[in-house]
DNA sequence: GTCGTTGCAAAGCGTTTGCAACTAT
DNA sequence: ATAGTTGCAAACGCTTTGCAACGAC
């Protein structure tokens, strides 16, 4: 499934050195296909079924050749770090701490929020690198539960 | 040293029906003093200065009460969970990516974020239990080096 | 044939847990 | 005396590392 989001990143490995072999087809196309994110150990999981007994190890060292050749990038939550392909990094995340649900945001939506910090502090946060936790809509409305932060 | 701070927690402790023990009044005494965050492994350093030989669950049970207390909060950055008194929640951090540099934004410069959230999302954001990545304006001048992300 | 990659086993870290001894109240 | 707390040792889950065997090129 979808050659033409992997083909091209086994070309860019080969191309930089690197070696093109059954588990990195794999892992590639597990998350260069996955549409989120998730964790190594997520990976580890989904990965296994494609090519059975890829050891964690492979997992872990892929990923930063991967990241080091800019195709996937890792973002923080709660829970950990996930990676996503590169293109996943187009929003961000807003985690809610009373029910832990996790929405999208386009990252065009906090623009202005960008402009406002680069000119308040002289800094260029890119927001899609750490999940911005807060309250949702829904648990803003039945105000009770403990927090799970 | 500023016993103001953390006499108060210990008498809500007890109030709760928790034990102050000389572990606990280091704990309390090294956390609610220090002005910055710390992680839990600092937090047992600096600890093991004031009463040797406190051990590390300790520390972890410790933090626990006083974050149900309600007392005492932690941030996610880069390297992990750090722990603060409340009262330093009244600061964003924004880290960069580049050269690692932590600098502290107060929440009022942030509010306009906050609004701008609130109403293209529906979600109250708390911008305080995540840091922003980004780079620093001297990084973004000598535009080269590496991502330390 | 080279040299990058893999699996394995071990180690490293930060954090959690069960439990008996201890101690604040 | 009664519970809450501590230290210890063990277990955990995730990630890293050294190294010999393997395999892509």
């Amino acid at each position: 499934m979808n050659a033409r989001e992997i083909e091209p990143v086994l070309e860019l490995l080969r191309s930089q050195g690197h070696r093109v072999t059954p588990q990195r087809r794999a892992i590639v196309a597990e998350i260069m296909g996955a549409r989120g994110h998730m964790s190594a150990t997520d990976l580890a999981t989904s990965v296994g079924e494609r090519v059975p007994g890829v050891n964690p190890s492979t997992i872990y060292r892929t990923l930063a050749v991967l990241e080091e050749a800019g195709v996937v990038s890792h973002a923080h939550f709660e829970g950990g770090p996930e990676y996503h392909r590169l293109a996943e990094s187009d929003h961000v995340h807003l985690v809610c701490s009373r029910c832990g649900s996790n929405v999208a945001l386009p990252l065009q939506e906090v623009e202005p929020l960008s402009r406002i910090l680069s000119r308040a502090s002289d800094f260029q946060p890119d927001f899609t690198h750490f999940a911005i936790s807060g309250v949702c809509s829904k648990c803003a409305r039945r105000r009770s539960r403990k927090r799970r932060t």
